[in-house]
DNA sequence: GATGAATGAGATTTCATTCAT
DNA sequence: TATGAATGAAATCTCATTCAT
């Protein structure tokens, strides 16, 4: 396991497929003003009105331009909810997480700190995140996007949890794809719950129960490193 | 823990409030019939084309009757799609788990047949599932109902978790409530990868994989009674 | 004018058309019953949602039967409305004048006695004369049919005005047809004022204003006989 | 009581409240073509078929647009009403009397003109007047506006009495607010009798005798000034 | 007589998208 | 680039009336 971390959840940000079909930035300063006026209002009014009842003329009115201009920079509302979602997406994906001494750090110390790094980017975009699942939910394309990523993020923790099972310190028991899905779902799951359903546990309680939860699942020994 | 199992993410099946606003139920039998092909219908629908993407008129021309016919049951498209879930719930709730013998089962014995009757379950009603996503995801109201649904079971198998470590069969570092969650969830998301996202692991390696972790997290004897 | 008053909007209470369309009085006491409640039901139905925003499901909903049970007496809304008018019009057109001592009387004080009998009344009905407005409004035979019992109530009145002009006791410069109009109706447009638009004015203030008005109108001598 | 005349039911042209909700007048000419086209579009179809069996889509073919124009303008058939009686007001409320002689003209040259002005305008908008009956008796909000009108009027009219009764040449016994309302309502009912209700009397006599009416009731000399 | 489920035509309303200015 | 009026297909919902039981 490296101190890249698992994150948790990888899978619920698509790397938004088809970056091919997306049109040439801007050619003017103006206009990348307005386009980034109209990702920031849209991200607002998702976050306000969920995707789906979120209508074009209520990003226009937040960007405060004409509801022609929109169509400069993008096809509709999809195209726009990926335009957002990229922005998110670095933050869910390089959350931050301390740089750990790698001598003095175990395998357990980078699983809590991901999960710490993983929860406190969770926080910051909760309300999207309800409205990807919003998406995914009804989108059977965004599903699959979602389940290939999932997939890739599953398969670089497996090998992390295969890497620690052959050094003799992780349950051979284990399926190391199966669990490694399973682990992160229950750390998504849970921030769900926390952020997304408003539950709001301590953020402390989240870390250390879900990483001794995950420890134990893998019979890690805490000081090994 | 009981035989009466964890039920891993029960709060996805909320209890649909409000059965106070229910109309009154039909006074013949010929409408309890006219009911209930609308519900049937209903559930058709809603796995075939999504709640969003919908219409009345599909769920009626389904049923065989008028949109008239549909108003005289349900207030619209929310209140039938409650009556859907109401009775899915059913099966979520009482997936028939097989009756253990109480002499011969382990704790972990219980983990299993209920992890394994909630795989089931939820394949069976995988598109009834993402369609609640979709839904809680944009409605706060069906949030709040699940997340009240999920307390109660959290509390439920908190309290089974906290027998155990009374007992010095499970980590008594452990806070109860917060591992009841953590772990329901993981289950619900294993099978949301499984059936809503179609990856479609096998049924058994997804009940072992699940309860081996549930026990390594618990750090439950397998063996203990 | 006789004892029998001036009726000042007795036209807003047309005797309802076409008596020859209504059916057949209910052969059985059970059906008088049944009708009798229909009647009261929708009286109260119209009062608290006007005409118009009436449905016939209130009035059998207030009645306490079926939907199917209201055709058996009535065609449709207009037809019970009449019958709601029929039963009202006996109270607004025998409002229960005292009768009058002849020898003692003045025509001002059949005036203000009939004035007050029909402030009195109007305020028993002035959710229905709203009502009635309404519907008048809209409907052109009502109109009509308002149009002539109008017309049959000046002629009354002119007579009257006629008499006391012929008895050199009132102006003759006026055309009598067109002041019995236009005082009955200033009355009947103080009593909608009061108590229809909610102004509710004291009976006596109107009484009195209304009946010197109407007086000095004609220039009648308070004393003569 | 001035040139200005005493608008003898001012109160039936309600200042068609809560202007606050109006939506912004259209920015561009060719909105405010359109808007007008709806507006006078409305008044066709009002008139012809009546407030409540008018269909928005009459109106918007009328007005050679689509439904979907409609609702930049306005948010449904009772504000458009509003903007068709806003319209309809400015007429009722200057209808164009001609400028008096002050000093040649008595108060009763000046009743009689601003009589024959209202009974003109009167006729001019008859149908809308009926319809506005109609909406007022079904519309608490509606009748509430025309209560308040009809008393900003009466007020003023009030206040003219007053004078005359200070100045010694009307009937001190009468309370002029009383005596303002009842004689508006007077002459506004017989403008209703004569042109919603179709009577369609002379223009002349209908002038006269609402004068002569007042003159008496107020008991005003014809010849002082 | 009484019941109440079924009907279905028709009205209102929404909003993504286009296009002339 | 920017504007915002115009579009119109589609969906929801109502309720008087019928008729089999």
């Amino acid at each position: 396991m490296t101190t890249r971390g698992h994150a948790p959840d990888g899978e619920d940000i698509p790397s938004l497929a088809d970056t091919s079909a997306l049109r040439q930035p801007p050619a003017t300063a103006r206009g990348a003003r307005t386009r980034a006026a109209l990702v920031a209002a849209a991200r607002v009014v998702f976050e306000r009105d969920g995707y789906l009842d979120s209508r074009l003329t209520d990003i226009t009115a937040e960007a405060a331009c004409s509801t022609g201009t929109f169509y400069t920079y993008f096809s509709g509302k999809e195209e726009i909810f990926q335009a957002v979602l990229e922005a998110a997406q670095h933050d869910m994906l390089h959350p931050g997480m301390p740089r750990l001494d790698p001598e003095d750090s175990s395998p357990v110390d980078v699983i809590e700190a991901s999960n710490r790094a993983y929860f406190e980017a969770y926080k910051r975009n909760a309300k999207l995140m309800l409205i990807l699942d919003q998406v995914a939910a009804g989108d059977p394309d965004f599903r699959e996007v979602r389940r290939r990523r999932s997939r890739a993020f599953a398969d670089r923790n497996a090998r992390a949890i295969k890497d620690l099972q052959d050094r003799g310190l992780a349950d051979r028991d284990l399926d190391p794809l199966m669990a490694a899905r399973a682990l992160s779902g229950m750390v998504s799951r849970m921030a769900y719950y926390a952020y997304a359903l408003g539950e709001d546990h301590p953020l402390d309680e989240l870390v250390e129960t879900s990483t001794t939860l995950w420890a134990n699942a893998l019979k890690l020994d805490r000081n090994a490193r």
